[in-house]
DNA sequence: CCTCAGAATGACCGGCGGGTCATCAATACG
DNA sequence: CGTATTGATGACCCGCCGGTCATTCTGAGG
């Protein structure tokens, strides 16, 4: 029976790996400063991990999970007025998406960066698709219900407000104080449902919520 | 009088840098390949240009200036029936625009992946924050002639308009074939028009475009 | 206490690639 | 032709850093 392994070891020199990977990207990370951060010897970095890059999966990985539980998909059928309310509903899940990446910024920026590095531009290709996909259906939903006009090319206004979202969770990530999430996932929720909503879906929306409107102006 | 230079020497190897640096990014693009493309040796890379970074500046350079130079500035004031017509002029310079991303979208893909090195990941945050302030200059515009709500939150809308552009300009640049730019660049800005607009400005903007609206689905 | 086995260590190895520079090559001029 | 000057060349230099491994250290068990 030899030595047990420190049972903090992985852990801290995961944190360490999260921290030099978020400030120089996975190409400008040293092995070195890592296990340095961690309080360790260089070479007990590959006790745990094969490589510098199996590190930055892992990290990646717990990040795409956490992230794909947080996310909500869109519903299976329902008239219109359930639909509408569905709609509220999903822009309270949206908050709760950005909540998430508001608290895990730094590894969001650095996914969302590709980590500096041309082998993992995919990362950043794969969020915004995946992204758009979910916005897709979304909007199919929508179309079918009623929710969204028909002449919306629905391929081309998915990139639209998938890319809508994704600014303004970049703008999160970066900003330094958290901003008013609930203030600016509504007003990006309104230029959607302004945007392609039909006319019946607008009166109802404003039947549901008649005091918000007025006091915007004025936050 | 000693040797005269090669002419070509310069402008080829900015030609290779761009192929080496579009294919593998700042970092993984090697100078030796660089030369080796352009069929020089590798030392006469360092009679042209001080190191590979200041290479890849001159590249960057130029493109900001070309696409600086396809940007439409917002205008200064007007009434409401011209700014109107000013926002359709301003649909057709989006077009153009996104007809140079398209033409130039080799070089366009590599900046606006930060070239794969934190180092320059600054492009990427740069154009988006002068988009986004473009953007915002316009909606301001936009707001004082009455053409837009004033309920809009302009800070958060003009991150999510050009998020929405962003996007879509990134799913351009990365087409395998031309996709239809007027078509996109339309079915955004409506989604813009119609999600900010005074029911005023929709009202003007249905009586100058009636005939597009009922063939869109088609498309 | 001693022995054993596995963990931890950090000097070292070696591949990589940006940049250098002694040498060769190519013009112009007398 | 020879000479002088400048451009072009590619073998070499050397710093960087991921990963290795001989050695030391440290728990557990007897």
């Amino acid at each position: 029976m030899g030595r047990p392994r420190d049972p903090l070891a992985r852990e801290e020199l995961l944190a360490a790996a999260v921290t030099e990977f978020v400030a120089h990207g996975l190409e400008g990370a040293r092995v070195e400063d890592i296990t340095a951060r961690a309080g360790r010897s260089k070479g007990s970095f590959y006790l745990h991990f094969k490589s510098k890059e199996e590190a930055f999966q892992q990290i990646v990985e717990a990040l795409t999970r956490d992230l794909d539980a947080a996310i909500m998909p869109p519903p299976q059928g329902s008239d219109l007025a359930d639909a509408a309310e569905l709609l509220l509903r999903a822009a309270a899940a949206d908050q709760r998406v950005f909540e998430f990446l508001w608290e895990r910024r730094a590894v969001c920026r650095m996914v969302l960066t590709g980590a500096g590095s041309m082998d993992y531009r995919h990362l950043v290709d794969g969020f915004a698709e995946k992204a758009r996909a979910s916005t897709l259906q979304w909007l199919r939903w929508g179309q079918a219900q009623g929710l969204y006009r028909d002449d919306v090319d629905l391929e081309v206004a998915s990139m639209a407000v998938a890319g809508a979202y994704d600014r303004v969770a970049r703008a999160v990530i970066t900003a330094e104080h958290k901003p008013d999430i609930a203030g600016w996932v509504s007003e990006v929720s309104r230029l959607v449902t302004r945007g392609l909503g039909t006319p019946r879906l607008l009166a109802l929306l404003d039947g549901l919520t008649p005091a918000a409107a007025p006091d915007r102006k004025a936050g």
